[in-house]
RNA sequence: CGGGACGUGGCGCAGCCUGGUAGCGCACCUGCUUUGGGAGCAGGGGGUCGGGAGUUCAAAUCUCCCCGUCCCGACCA
């Protein structure tokens, strides 16, 4: 029997469908104050899947976590030009505490350069201090005048890298070490998102930075989103705060100090790049749910839910992060449509009729391919499976951003190429009043590359290429 | 913050123009029958209509102010 569409398609009305998903699929709601989200259970357990694989990474390149507090001096703010100015509007700003105003007010941390900044400064004295490799795990709140859940809340999750270095070099190398072996590998090996790296052009650059990199992913809508971003913030910090270190032959010198994030619009990321008309698909690695064993129905002796609850088990035992749904009392295609809607990469149907077989089905959310398989061999074929999937996933986003990315030679091409994706156009053709013109349909440089797609020195080094497209 | 649309049980909506204190679908609860792609029947519970002020004998319906949501723009992880 057809049913009308469970949730918008999004060649009717995307923004509708991201919030239709978010909704069905359980993600999140909007929080009581504007502006903020509440993340719900399955969203954050990717989150965590998110955490640790990104952690795990951070750690890999060197860096240690720390803790900084919430609160920061407004003063702080202030000690660096750019970055005030860069954030002010957005600072949401305690004035009262303990049922009195407070002498300064301090501000809710909108990122932490400040008062990392601040400790750097004491912990450093010697080059043998650096490189100082912190991270932090943490919210921040930037008051946001449009917010939309994950992709820009007030408050959000992230990860911030703050870094001290004895060179310029030193910095440079390390801040492209982060969004290469960090963002980038985790964005495409695990969240199966291909993304562009590039540099930002300086009107886009990140408060207070000398430059800025970044990696660039396309929605389903032919939007860019930015998933990630790091910074070299040259000296900027390092004199505001008086990080500075002895070297070996006893001059005083400051540091060049590095930063980078990414936050919880990294799940906003993911949503948009691969779910379908039929809700959320997650990739497997990052999936906190790999795969759904769904009794289909059980026999009059309760045999079958014995199976697959057994079913599950061997699975978890394989290593496969499972979950078994057992509620038999309600209908099969009800559950079905549910577990597709939350976008679990597989599902076994385990059923009377497949188990008189010694058989199951395994079912894929990518393709929607449902294949019988011996119990036996099941393990073995879900794992496989498993690892197919997340392959074809990456495959499948690779072909849509690349089939929806244009090379063109004029401002006109680009504006008609943005519509539906990203244009590649020379920087030099693009020119300040091609930025300009390009702006006013909301068309913006989302990256500079050299020619074959590596990372640009200058904002103008000849033969360099600008990725531009509509974005998040 | 500027422009537009909208705010009625958890979700989606009707009612508002032509004031007379609320209705539909889904969801939820109970029972029975069902269960291999969003089940059926029967019986239930839940809203005072985003908030405030006003007009009126009477306001979800009219007026004003405020708040929020979504879309577009400027800003951004």
């Amino acid at each position: 029997m057809a049913k009308a569409p469970i949730i918008t398609p999004q060649a009717e009305d995307f923004p509708r469908w991201y919030q239709d998903v978010l909704n069905k699929a359980e993600l999140a709601d909007n929080g009581p104050v504007r502006g903020t989200m509440v993340i719900r259970p399955y969203a954050y357990a990717i989150w965590e899947r998110m955490v640790a694989e990104v952690d795990r990474r951070i750690k890999e390149a060197g860096a240690e976590n720390a803790y900084f507090p919430l609160f920061i001096p407004e003063s702080y703010l202030q000690r660096e030009a750019e970055h005030v100015e860069g954030f002010s509007p957005e600072l949401a700003v305690v004035t009262h505490g303990g049922g009195k105003d407070l002498e300064e007010p301090v501000v809710v941390r909108p990122t932490s350069e400040t008062v990392i900044g601040e400790y750097m400064s004491k912990w450093i004295q010697s080059y043998r201090d650096l490189p100082l490799l912190l991270n932090q795990w943490a919210n921040v709140v930037r008051w946001e005048l449009r917010p939309r859940l994950f992709l820009r809340t007030s408050e959000f999750l992230w990860q911030e890298g703050h870094c001290a270095h004895a060179s310029q070099h030193d910095a440079a190398v390390y801040a492209e070490r982060i969004l290469r072996d960090v963002y980038e590998d985790f964005m495409v090996n695990e969240l199966a998102i291909p993304v562009f790296t590039g540099r930002k052009i300086p009107q886009e650059r990140f408060a207070g930075a000398l430059n800025t990199l970044t990696c660039e992913a396309m929605m389903r809508d032919g939007k860019a989103l930015q998933m990630g971003t790091s910074h070299e913030l040259g000296q900027n910090f390092a004199r505001a705060f008086d990080i500075g270190y002895q070297d070996e032959n006893g001059g005083r010198q400051l540091c060049w100090t590095t930063s980078w994030g990414v936050s919880t619009r990294m799940m906003g990321g993911l949503i948009m790049s691969h779910g379908d008309d039929r809700g959320l698909a997650v990739p497997p690695r990052i999936a906190a749910t790999q795969v759904v064993v769904i009794l289909v129905k059980d026999d009059d002796q309760g045999s079958a839910g014995d199976a697959a609850r057994r079913i599950g088990a061997e699975l978890t035992e394989a290593g496969i992060r499972v979950r078994v749904d057992d509620q038999a009392s309600t209908p099969f295609g009800r559950r079905a449509t549910d577990w597709e809607l939350k976008g679990v990469p597989v599902r076994v149907e385990v059923g009377p009729r497949d188990l008189a077989d010694g058989q199951v089905v395994l079912v894929r959310r990518d393709s929607g391919e449902k294949t019988p398989v011996d119990i036996a061999a099941l393990s073995v074929t879900a794992a496989n499976m498993l690892v197919t999937i997340q392959d074809a996933m990456l495959d499948a986003a690779t072909q849509r951003r690349d089939s929806a990315t244009v090379d063109v030679m004029t401002v006109a091409e680009a504006a008609d190429a943005a519509a539906t994706g990203y244009a590649r156009i020379p920087f030099d053709r693009l020119g300040e009043s091609g930025i300009e013109e390009l702006g006013r349909t909301a068309v913006t440089v989302r990256c500079l590359q050299t020619a074959d797609g590596g990372l640009p020195s200058t904002d103008d080094a000849p033969g360099t290429v600008a990725l531009v497209a509509r974005s998040y």
